[in-house]
DNA sequence: GTCTATATTTCGATAGAC
DNA sequence: GTCTATCGAAATATAGAC
């Protein structure tokens, strides 16, 4: 922030861009400076000066990333419940299901091991934000009694749980995605068991 | 196989145990073959010798760690479809949620980004092969009339994905895991919401 | 701040004695 | 089959000129 160089802001840039490219490309143990440097058409050094080491450069990198996609989906304010549940559903499966969200995602889970922090950054900012939007939601949503709220924690979480856990799943260990078509009665079976499981009690 | 060397069983045991070690600790690009052979107490070219290169000796090492996953968990032969689906649940989740299973799946996650083979040899020994046994289950429970087979199926993916979905997340990204009773909490609402889903139609 | 050049370490894999 | 010793490549990070 306070720390960027006081010329060149084009330079950083180009760092980053290379940066995210070769590290989802080849994760984060396997992606080598010299590459970054390379793509970004920079020398090592100039990466060095901007970022310090590796480890800051990639968490950089995250951190931009994660604050990208959380501000791409946004809480539909009007409409039903079934209809807010289902372009929240949608809006939530295009933007996981893109071929860098699983990149990043699939990083972010490996580099998890050895650098907890990232992962807790990682769900403060995606999976925890949205779901905290939901459950709130799921609990004071007009005419109707207000449930648990730790119980609409968990129907939220459950509902996210069915939209990502299949598809996701396969997309992060590299098999194919199901069509459209069938993306959307994954969408709405998961819309259905949500509102029957939340209506009763 | 057949390739086994014909005189020390004790040594490729060894190495096998060891690299479970590193390769969970370490990842894939993370491990060094020298780290492998050190902990195993034996050189490194008797690694080399049994396993031939590192991705060979890393593909072993989940192949037979899938099998022994994958064989621990049984079906369940009696009981209601109530008592059956929470059984299943519970050994799903207490495997499932192992430090060792998640850093095992943490790592084929990573490496399914430049070895799709792994991802889908997983899959079909894993997740694949317990799903396909929930559907066919719930297609011919008795007493209920029989519903689509790829609703079945869709229903038994949205099963797991509920029971794995938000706990696994959180451990994949390094976070605590809920307390066996907030489990138990997960758990019977997947069911509930299961058998709302299923008996409906 | 940016470059070229290099120091230093560590990696995967191999050679050769036994 | 197993060991010690080592090669060659590639990695992170730094030095010093401009």
């Amino acid at each position: 922030m306070a720390r960027t160089p006081t010329s060149s802001p084009g330079k950083r840039d180009q760092i980053i861009t290379a940066a995210r490219s070769v590290f989802l490309e080849s994760g984060f143990a396997g992606a080598s400076m010299d590459r970054i440097a390379a793509r970004a058409r920079v020398s090592k050094q100039t990466v060095y000066n901007h970022f310090g080491c590796k480890a800051d450069l990639f968490a950089a990198i995250v951190r931009k990333r994660c604050d990208e996609m959380t501000h791409t989906l946004v809480f539909p304010k009007s409409g039903d419940t079934a209809e807010v549940l289902r372009q929240l559903a949608r809006q939530f499966i295009e933007i996981t299901l893109t071929p860098e969200a699983i990149a990043l995602y699939r990083t972010i889970i490996c580099e998890s091991a050895r650098c907890p922090e990232l992962g807790a950054a990682f769900y403060a900012a995606g999976p925890d934000r949205i779901t905290e939007s939901l459950a709130e939601y799921l609990n004071q949503r007009p005419g109707q009694s207000r449930m648990n709220l730790s119980r609409a924690r968990i129907l939220a979480e459950q509902f996210f749980a069915m939209l990502h856990g299949h598809l996701q799943t396969r997309a992060l260990l590299g098999l194919s995605t199901a069509h459209p078509t069938q993306r959307n009665a994954y969408l709405d079976q998961a819309v259905a068991m949500l509102l029957a499981a939340g209506y009763e009690t």
